[in-house]
DNA sequence: TTCATTTCTTGCCATTTGCCAAGAGCATTG
DNA sequence: CAATGCTCTTGGCAAATGGCAAGAAATGAA
């Protein structure tokens, strides 16, 4: 049996046709995180394209001197996986961990490439979301070029406010580029306004 | 008569046959672009998935202030398209221009999909330049969020000296994120050492 | 509830980087 | 060759951000 809103997710690209979401969405195994766990550690190669029904999922990897960098946030709704590690069979260098209780769909690396075989709009679908990653990620990079690291926490807190109620402060100030200290301050600063 | 350097691309990346890496190669046509002038304006769909044979190009955006930000170097033997107007057939907010005289072989998105449907293995191909792509634009973000503009700028000197060979120090400063007086200075502890 | 741990804030100071303006160095053009 | 326009460098100063450490606040565990 699976989920309503995988299909719906599927159905809503109009990549895949109505019939075909339905049977690409039962291929999908249900899967639980709870609180803290991990979807993927560092060192494993990822095996799992993710559908995040329900929770919130923080990446992360470490620097040099071992600090923890958010490297992204997945809300509901959301594909959950390592592009470079999947697809490359890779070891992974990021880590995937759940910052509350999360519910999901998942399918194996050969489970797509399976799905990509018998469903032909399928692959259409799978680089949509690649493309999606790719260009989000661009443009995060062209703010963090261009932006004061004010300007990008006020363009995070208004496009994704749901993060700030998910995430610890210190994971979003890595996510924003800037140590914990400064957005501290940058808060303080902002809220006077 | 297709590029002998074209197949070969073709046939290194190991995800074709080499029976069909003739015969995509004979599906792209030639182009040139002298110097100066652009593969790809700013408000324009992307339509061409360019090979670069010989030649250097510069991929960059304007931000608000109406600055020139570099995005990306591509030097010969490389892919050189971008890809959220590309697949989604959607206005570039990138330019991609000729930074000395190229040459390459292209295809439109119309001739690439055809060759995904005629080519089945040629899809793996074209995932294989997107994941390459990302990850290296990952790898990026972690080092812009991680590094000083110093350590950026000592990697880019190691790993890509060809840049420094190609483009000009402002260019190469807004790649690195940083402002050209700020590279001026960088550059010049750096030859203390 | 209480204790321990983690997260967040704040102050102080150092460092990095940006902004602006001037000048030097080069290349292009007429 | 001279004039013009870029590019790059440099100096002075301001602003942004980081590092460290202490304390406050929040969270989690016993």
């Amino acid at each position: 049996m699976s989920s309503p809103k995988l299909v719906r997710f599927f159905k809503n690209s109009n990549l895949v046709s109505p019939k075909a979401a339905e049977e690409i969405a039962s291929t999908f195994s249900p899967k639980e995180i709870k609180k803290n766990n991990f979807l993927l550690k560092e060192g494993r190669v990822c095996d799992e394209y993710f559908f995040l029904e329900n929770g919130f999922i923080r990446a992360f990897a470490n620097d040099i001197d071992g600090n923890e960098v958010t490297t992204n946030f997945y809300s509901s709704g959301q594909v959950v996986f390592e592009v470079s590690s999947f697809f490359n069979r890779t070891v992974s260098k990021e880590n995937f961990q759940a910052i509350v209780d999360c519910e999901g769909w998942y399918i194996t690396y050969e489970q797509l490439n399976n799905l990509f075989h018998s469903m032909h709009d399928f692959r259409d679908f799978g680089r949509s979301i690649l493309v999606k990653g790719f260009s989000s990620l661009k443009i995060r990079m062209l703010s963090m070029i261009t932006e004061t690291a004010e300007q990008r926490y006020d363009t995070l807190l208004k496009t994704n406010p749901e993060i700030f109620q998910q995430a610890a402060l210190k994971h979003i100030a890595s996510y924003l580029g800037i140590t914990d200290t400064s957005l501290s301050r940058i808060r303080k600063e902002y809220t006077k306004k």
